[in-house]
Order: structure tokens, then C-alpha cells, then sequence
DNA sequence: CGAGTCGCTCAACGAGTGTTGAGTCAAGTT
DNA sequence: AACTTGACTCAACACTCGTTGAGCGACTCG
């Protein structure tokens, strides 16, 4: 009911204690989701990541599956201001997937709640972009691009092709942009 | 049932029946692992549906790993007859996937056999996508081509993405053929 | 400084898993 | 017809899992 946000006890000894335990839990729990997903991921393994007793991790989090809904919840700041679609290419560049996200996209082919969450992502993601391109399918090249920067992602992070992984990332970026803007840029330079 | 084994083929009973039952195994092992991933799959449930006692699976196949690297085994002839990237793509018309390429979909983030499959699939097709086009960063651009096709249908059979399920898959060919071979293009009309 | 709160650990349960060896019974062989 | 083969089932093992309730012990507070 209450946040515990009071003054006049000492926040360093107890309740701080207790959320930074918390907090150790969520990290080391984002790191095995998002390493062996929701299936393979044990609530004994994230404990003794956590250097925790397994039973503290349900105290916290109530239950397994609470606990991935918490992993795999994103900083909500994030996706609003990659609303340019070049933006979310470079996303690519980074070496290493945010520790939620990869939990996220991890499970997606296997756990129907973080298939809806990247359904749902991915669909605002559409409709913004497609309402910045216009013209006739904007929605289904809208789909299509943000499609191709999924799967441009898995290849990279999660199967690791060897195109995509020896090259440097300034030549992803480079090469991507162009590709995959080629079909709207026409759209939008006339 | 009784029908079936009274009433049937007297040629091969003992060798053909068997090899029966180790296809219809089989078949139920690809459905399982399509629709439930590697590590939802009980060597139970596989057997269940194949109308048959667990430790019979077993016999068959020796092991649930075993078992899956059966399932995920793609009829050898059918890449090959793809070399060209607009035949890939078609391949999303399709309602469903063929049985073993979903399975082996389903797993590639979570299972290591299932990502090496789908890694060495793709590589190989980015090769011969890169001889065909030529160009600089040939290979770059053949692997973001593949990557997309990748994304499509994960968009598409799995996550079934508003845009992309609701278009008609005419639409969806004719406007992705457009989007990803805009780059490509250029090169070859040269 | 003593009482109590509370973060945390210990030990255990029940369910479900992959896997195995022995047993069953019809099909095949002599 | 008697015997053998082998496809298949039954029952059980050993193990790991998520989850729970009781208890410990350090810290807080009157």
C-alpha cells in the first residue's frame, strides 16, 4: 500500500538491504532468462547467481513466472525515442542485447507472454513508422522493415551468422541502412 | 484399431509396421517440438499423441535429444532448389511451415543443436545469394537479405504480427519482393 | 538492554521428468 | 504344433523441479 519512503528511519540498514537483494535477484534472474530462457532457466540457478537461497527469490518474486514477467519488463523511455527507424538499426551496433531485451526475445518463440510483449513492441513500433512513411502499404512495408530488423537481430545476437558477426558494425549500419531503407526512401525523397 | 491389425497388409507385417510406427513417432515428435519448443516437449506427450507407450520412443530413437535431432532434419533436396532469394521469400506464403523447419525454428534461440542447424542453413544460403549478386559488400548485403527473410517469418508464423497476418499473402509477396530486393537490384541491372 | 521485527536459510514435499529392465503376446520360423 | 523372434507395454527408478512452512539470527526500537 504504502512506498516506503519514510523519512525518519535509517534507509541504509533494512528496507535498502532488502531492494538491493531484490535488485540482485531481477539481474541475476534477466542474465539466466535471457542465457538459457524461461524453460531452461532454473529458480535454484538464479539463486545461486544471486548468492541467495532459492526460497528468497520467491519471496520476492512470488512465483517463476512472476519472476520472468519482472525480467522482461523494458525501461519504458527506450522504445519512444527510437521512433526513426534508423534509430533502430543501430540498435544492432551495440555488442550486447540490454540484459531485459535479450531475456525477452530469448523466450519469444516459446513462452506466449514474451511472444504477445514482442508482438505488442513490435507492433507500435509499425504503426509509428508507418504513419511517418504514408503512401500505398505503408503499414506492410512498415511490418516488413521492422520484420527485417528482428531477424537482422536474432542472426546477430542469438544464431550468430558469420556475415553478420565478422563484419565490423559500422559496415552493418552502413549496409543495412541503405538496404533497408531503399524501398522508402524512394517514398519519401519524392 | 482392431480393424488395423486384423485387417492388415500381409506383406511385411513385422519390419514395415515397424517402420510405420517410427514414422508416426516421428511425425508427433514434429508436431510437439513445433508447438511447444525443445524443452516443453515430454517424451510422454510425444508418445501420447503418437498413440503409443513412452519407453517405446525411446526404443526408436534412443534418447529425447536424439529424438530431436531427428525432428529438426530438413528434406535434404529443398534448400537447394532455393538458391534464388525471391523463391525464399515465397516460401512465406505458405500457412504453415513445413513441420520439421518449424520445429527447428521454434528452438533455434533456446536449443544449441537447433541454433547451429539454423546458422549453417543461413550461411550457406548467403553464400550462394552473394555469388549470384556480386557487388561490393555482396556478403553483407546477401546476409541482411537472409536475416530479413528470417525476421519475416518469425514475425509471421510465430508471433503472427498484426500487419503481416492480416495482409493478404499476395500482398505481403509482392511488397516484400519489392523492399528487399530494391537493394539488390540496382547491382544486377548494371 | 531486552523484546521483537524481519530478511534470510533449512529441510522437505509432491509432481513430473527422462530413462531402463523385465515382462507380454502376437507374428514368424522350422 | 512347438519354438523363437521381436514389437510393444508395464512398472519402477533416480533425479530435478517449483514451491512451502518452520526456524534462525542479526538488526531495530522502545
Amino acid at each position: 500500500m504504502r512506498e516506503d519512503t519514510v523519512v525518519s528511519k535509517p534507509m541504509t540498514s533494512r528496507s535498502a538491504r532488502r531492494a538491493a537483494t531484490q535488485a540482485r535477484i531481477l539481474d541475476a534472474a534477466r542474465q539466466e532468462f535471457g542465457d538459457r530462457g524461461f524453460e531452461a532457466t532454473t529458480v535454484r540457478g538464479v539463486a545461486r547467481r544471486a548468492g541467495v537461497d532459492p526460497s528468497l527469490v520467491l519471496q520476492h518474486y512470488g512465483s517463476k513466472s512472476a519472476l520472468f514477467t519482472a525480467a522482461i519488463q523494458l525501461p519504458p523511455g527506450d522504445p519512444e525515442e527510437a521512433a526513426d527507424h534508423l534509430a533502430e538499426v543501430l540498435k544492432v551496433r551495440a555488442a550486447a542485447l540490454p540484459p531485459e531485451m535479450q531475456a525477452l526475445i530469448r523466450s519469444m518463440l516459446t513462452v506466449p507472454e514474451a511472444s504477445e510483449a514482442v508482438r505488442h513492441h513490435l507492433d507500435e513500433r509499425i504503426d509509428n513508422l508507418a504513419a511517418g512513411i504514408g503512401g500505398p502499404d505503408a503499414e506492410l512495408r512498415a511490418a516488413i522493415t521492422v520484420s527485417s530488423i528482428l531477424g537482422l537481430t536474432v542472426a546477430r545476437h542469438f544464431l550468430q551468422l558469420r556475415a553478420v558477426s565478422s563484419a565490423s558494425d559500422d559496415d552493418i549500419v552502413r549496409v543495412a541502412s541503405r538496404a533497408l531503407t531503399a524501398d522508402l526512401g524512394a517514398e519519401r525523397s519524392r
